[in-house]
DNA sequence: AGATTAACTGAACGGATGTTCAGAACAAGG
DNA sequence: CCTTGTTCTGAACATCCGTTCAGTTAATCT
């Protein structure tokens, strides 16, 4: 039998999405296996490539995916005047923004070597883009004269991987809030490049 | 043939471990092969099993040699009096210890989910004693009033994460030395922990 | 009602996987 | 020099891999 009844492809089009998402988190890519996604969607393993031409463009796909959501979201955020208020901005909006999704921030960080090298030149752009958001108000903050950092570059890096390191440890329901968490990272950003 | 000249256990058995070390960091445990490890060491696949059970405890076996290193240094290091020193100390101690061993330390960061559950609690477990220790000066520096951390289990996470991102974009003969690195990041640590 | 199309099954393809093992090649010890 | 033990080869094992495709089913269109 096939075309169980109610079974279309925008339900199962998501739910494969869905699906690798989870498992590429959980085990990494390679560890995946089409059949083992066939097999939690409720499908065939042939039925999968009606919506991918393969596993490397379904990898692809949710990283792009998830980059282009990140940037649109970012430049849709309000953009407060001054560095100060910027680099706050930032720092909510990472933090809030990574936490709504830890499994896609997750294999955004560990699945890039198993791009292949023009998928990964792809969204290491964009990446790019995103974290020279971060260097240009500490730059500018710089320059004005209310931060004091060393060195931008470096500084950022820093940030970035102090910020996005939530969510190593951040479980959903525990003692803190996202609210709280922010507050506790902004208190140390903010001190840690000498805002007032 | 068997056993062609001057290979011996002794110059195979390392040979086998720094590479499985340099292919799981580049490419990912799942993604590397027992044949290609024995390709690059110039065995057959069988050897390998001449020095590991199975796959498996090669990497723990990896993760297990870098974390009892890890331990073992720290608690050598000289030990200065007062938080605040007792801080700059381990923040130099971990950026240099990582910048030494970038591959290793990338395998114990990704392939974490890649162990068995009764080899990854013996991992655990270590990273929670040298994390426990950061957090320990953070709360000594605390309640001497040396330090203003409003939670310093969230604080010692979110300095791990910091300082181990160096790794991901260090690299050996860039414009800055180690140690260069090590006072900017001294620096950032310092003031978002409100030390003098 | 009949034709068309989208969605899926079931099976197959060649090749790669981790692991085992009998036997060969060599070094060392008596 | 002959035995013993170590180290390795070469081949095999069963199983899994990503991917393809002819055929089947069910929804939609005319």
């Amino acid at each position: 039998m096939a075309r169980t009844q109610g079974s279309h492809s925008d339900i199962t089009g998501p739910k494969v999405r869905d699906t690798a998402l989870r498992l590429f988190a959980q085990h990494g890519y390679a560890a995946v296996s089409m059949r083992q996604i066939a097999r939690e969607v409720g499908v065939q393993v042939g039925a999968l490539y009606n919506y991918t031409p393969d596993k490397q463009a379904l990898l692809f796909s949710l990283l792009k995916g998830h980059m282009d959501e990140l940037l649109s979201t970012w430049e849709a955020e309000p953009r407060p005047d001054g560095p100060r208020d910027r680099l706050e901005a930032f720092v909510r909006f990472h933090i809030r923004f990574n936490l709504d999704r830890p499994q896609a921030i997750f294999i955004s960080y560990m699945e890039l070597r198993n791009l292949a090298p023009e998928n990964f030149a792809v969204i290491e752009a964009q990446r790019k883009v995103y974290e020279g958001a971060l260097e240009a108000i500490l730059r500018d903050g710089q320059s004005e004269g209310v931060f004091s950092v060393p060195d931008t570059r470096l500084a950022s890096y820093a940030l970035i991987a102090m910020l996005t390191g939530v969510n190593t440890w951040y479980r959903a329901g525990g003692r803190l809030s996202i609210e709280e968490v922010a507050d506790i990272y902004w208190d140390m950003v903010r001190k840690s490049v000498s805002a007032d």
